[in-house]
DNA sequence: AACTGTTTCAAACATACGTTTAAAACGAGA
DNA sequence: TCTCGTTTTAAACGTATGTTTGAAACAGTT
């Protein structure tokens, strides 16, 4: 009991709130009732509501990075001279991720959903946060990226890059309603992980695009 | 002056500070202060704060979706049996978005914005309201997008089309901060409708891509 | 059993919000 | 100039929020 329950509750439960209805919207008293622990354990045990949004994010990214860096150090020793595969490299990028929420698979659209908030809401203490926490391993998956699709200019790659990290965003924090949406349109529906499978070729395809006509 | 003037500042305002900042953390003093109004000008003009985040949408949406009919009708007439091609079905709907926002091209990233702020933010009556208001345009260009595809299963279509959207209202709606990035990376900033060029070839290519591998 | 540091709790605090109100200012028509 | 409907204004209302407080409950140690 004690302190790691409380804790762990009120993080789990505000990672579903925040996720449905975003930051600002969610308050405090929502995450207490929801964890069922008192109003004031937020502030004991976080500091003040910022620190535990970015406490949400810490707990799912620092063992997702952690891991995610290990494995680009085996690719890059296991290279030995060689171009690292595109492919590759974004299956890599999403089998981390869906082990990242390995719970449930559910887990990763929830964090998808977030981290589309973080962007697109205000929050600039969150992008701070982040950019500064998790910025060096993006780094080098950007390094293994670019050495693997040589023939794209500098520009092409930025903005493909940024086309891909959208449509993945965007389309796996909606995973919930798109499923639905999917299910009730064409009835058959997908998970998570189905999802990501029809996206990598995709994703793929579009980075390699020729660069003017489609 | 009068009414014209107020209404049209208040909107202004509201456009640009739902974009920076969201909905809920824009309060209608930030709104009418910036507007150069009094505070209860909303609820005079508008009758809530959410009817004035709605009105937001329409002001954009309705001459939009009105041109963007015409031209599907106009390609719907020149059709003439034959089956539509879809790089152009892609640039129709680029050269619309970017003339809606006639006066300024920032004004498609600042709705972008918005548009993603509608789908990632609660504001579960902004969804209702855009779905049954800009529904049928919407299902009159998936259809011609659809025969444009023919060799696509609907399930793949239909996913690859959401990869799409997500791609474009995420780099869109960035695009002052990616540019920024840009121009800091690699020392070339590109505007708006630079953006769109490159976007375009990227999407045709996802959405015709091979099946499994990429 | 008494003490100590930690955690929980109910209650209150100050602040910011969306909305309402009633009076004042305005502008066009008689 | 007076009138009447519209628009603007300052002030207030009720409510919900994040945070703080001080006492109570608890767990481990001597």
């Amino acid at each position: 009991m004690a302190q790691k329950d409380t804790v762990k509750s009120i993080l789990n439960a505000a990672e579903e709130l925040f996720s449905e209805r975003g930051f600002a919207e969610t308050s405090l008293r929502n995450i207490t009732t929801k964890a069922g622990v008192n109003l004031a354990a937020v502030n004991y045990h976080f500091g003040s509501k910022k620190s535990l949004i970015q406490a949400v994010f810490a707990r799912f990214l620092t063992p997702f990075c952690e891991d995610l860096e290990q494995e680009l150090d085996a690719v890059q020793a296991q290279l030995d001279g060689h171009v690292p595969q595109l492919p590759g490299l974004l299956m890599l990028l999403s089998q981390t991720a869906l082990r990242a929420g390995h719970d449930s698979p559910r887990r990763l659209g929830i964090f998808m959903r977030l981290l589309g908030l973080a962007y697109t809401q205000g929050q600039g203490h969150l992008r701070r946060f982040l950019q500064k926490e998790y910025g060096p391993v993006f780094k080098t998956f950007m390094r293994l990226v670019t050495a693997a699709t040589p023939e794209l200019s500098d520009e092409d790659r930025f903005w493909r890059i940024h086309f891909m990290l959208g449509a993945t965003v965007f389309t796996l924090s909606g995973a919930d309603s798109l499923t639905a949406m999917a299910e009730h349109d064409l009835g058959k529906g997908s998970d998570i992980a189905q999802v990501v499978d029809k996206l990598i070729p995709f994703l793929a395809s579009g980075l390699n695009a020729p660069h003017q006509a489609g």
